[in-house]
DNA sequence: GCGGGTGTGTACATAGTTTGTAGAGAGTCG
DNA sequence: CGACTCTCTACAAACTATGTACACACCCGC
């Protein structure tokens, strides 16, 4: 992972975080967030570890934070954490072992190590979501019993649950998440929910199973910039078109979800996500800013066959 | 994903409590309710602590506290962190105020203070399941929305989970929880949970929608004393009792939620649990010693009438 | 009931702070 | 040479501090 230290110049980090450089130069001299090493003639060479730093200022800054108080912030976790960027793959082993084994105490001690040793969204993206992935594969093929695999998806949405506290504090933009009528599959809304956080969104999550009623009390109260509703049958979709229909119009809306396909995307005019949560968060906020573009389809409630197993 | 002591200021500050900077300015040269750091510019900086402070006082306030009373409450209330036995009624109030309004924020910090004002258990017993219940009775008469009711089992199904860990450590009997296949209703069994363990049992906890074929695996593992089954639906017990029947032999069944009536306990020979969870929980452990005493009910699965609604 | 005092939330004017952005002029890189 | 970057200065918009004023409700003694 420690690829021999790429180094770039302002403008690519200002294409990279969407941070004017300008503004980067700004929180150079005013807050020390950066500390660029020099080419021979005085231009600024960059890390990816600027890059991050940047990242979480700008998710501080949105979440509500003054610029000097999110720079503190940005810089104290930079060196009170030796958050590591990739997850340990024997970790990964671990839970899967702990899961296979119904060993509670085991997964979560697991868990608490995972969080502690990367970001949330680090561990959502890289050991979460793949383990969750590989056990639905593995249920596919009968290498993994039923009773395993509603172990695993009850206590990683428990857990999953117990992070999405304060998801609607701050001042990014506001996302409405909700499953559809009937859908009882939320692992992977939640994912999206907690790595879209993570990007500086507000999150509005209505959960499992939410009543269309609730959807439109919800986009009334909250002045929300997208709604994104997820769902692995297509027929719920088809069934909650109509009355989604008239929504779409003020609205950027997003679906997932194995029910979500392009003839449902198109119908509602909605952005279909792709199956990637973590790419799916980056989409989204394109989306929203302007240019629209279906990517890959985001996975949104499936990334283990039954999550909630009927 | 806590951030090391975020600082920010009056407008920020404004936007998470809801009251505005004047007042927010007011009450601190009034009644001293705030003492913030100050920037080298003087501009203020707050920190969590006086946002907790501030809820408080705006909740005093509004259960009908003069400003200065209120004030003075917060602020006491700062100082003492004594556990009190009983649930004062005005933080009922306050979770009520804050869930009809969708506040998710508030509903939060009121949950936190909540627990640390009594135990869990005392929380749940004498805040949440009231309150639920409450819910549910409103949303039959139609006092209370779909998407209020909704939002508000989200939400506390949420909260509930995040302290349902460690539940199988210990030394205690052994309890296997499940919704029958199909059930999605949980906040009941999960509560029924939370004060069983907190008599002493050790949990395995199954989820919503527990495939037989789960339960069973669990049964062979787990060396348990009693088995604890939740339906609010009188046909899933009738679908499951005969799968049932030959594990009632060795093990200790009880039923609960709406769905389980005495014919069905007399069938599965299980014990028909209470409407009380917390008389529920002495049952069992009166159950387990011997003498079979069917008392009240337990209403595992329907303090409100769709904690995961359809 | 009725004036006057009090408690409380809100509004405003004026001054100062913070922060993102912009431009000039010179230098660097490929 | 063109595109990019450097430093320094300036500036405007948004926000905040302070102090004062005001509207309204409530309570009190009469």
């Amino acid at each position: 992972m420690d690829l021999p230290a790429a180094r770039f110049r302002i403008g690519e980090l200002s294409r990279r975080t969407r941070v004017s450089p300008e503004l980067l130069r700004a929180w150079e001299s005013r807050y020390g967030l950066l500390r660029p090493e020099r080419t021979s003639g005085g231009f600024r060479l960059y890390s990816e570890g600027d890059e991050r730093r940047v990242r979480r200022m700008r998710a501080r800054v949105r979440s509500g934070l003054s610029a000097r108080e999110a720079a503190s912030a940005a810089l104290e976790e930079d060196s009170s954490t030796g958050h590591a960027t990739a997850v340990s793959p024997a970790l990964v082993e671990e839970l899967d072992a702990a899961l296979m084994a119904f060993d509670e105490p085991g997964a979560h001690s697991t868990l608490d190590r995972l969080f502690s040793a990367v970001s949330i969204e680090g561990a959502i993206a890289q050991a979460i979501l793949p383990e969750l992935r590989s056990i639905g594969a593995r249920w596919a093929a009968e290498t993994v019993s039923v009773a395993q695999e509603h172990f695993a998806a009850t206590l990683i949405r428990g857990r999953l649950l117990g992070l999405a506290r304060g998801w609607d504090e701050g001042r990014g933009p506001r996302a409405i998440l909700a499953c559809l009528p009937g859908e009882m599959h939320d692992i992977g809304l939640i994912s999206f929910g907690l790595l879209l956080r993570s990007e500086g969104w507000r999150i509005v999550y209505l959960g499992q199973d939410t009543p269309l009623e609730a959807v439109f009390s919800a986009l009334e109260r909250s002045l929300a910039d997208a709604l994104v509703l997820a769902s692995v049958e297509r027929r719920r979709f088809r069934r909650a078109a109509d009355d989604l229909r008239h929504v779409a119009r003020g609205m950027k809306i997003a679906i997932g979800g194995a029910g979500a396909t392009e003839a449902v995307a198109r119908r509602l005019r909605a952005t279909l996500l792709g199956p990637d949560p973590a790419l799916g968060a980056v989409q989204l906020r394109a989306d929203i800013s302007g240019s629209s573009r279906g990517g890959t389809r985001i996975d949104l409630t499936a990334p283990v066959p039954g999550d909630s197993p009927a």
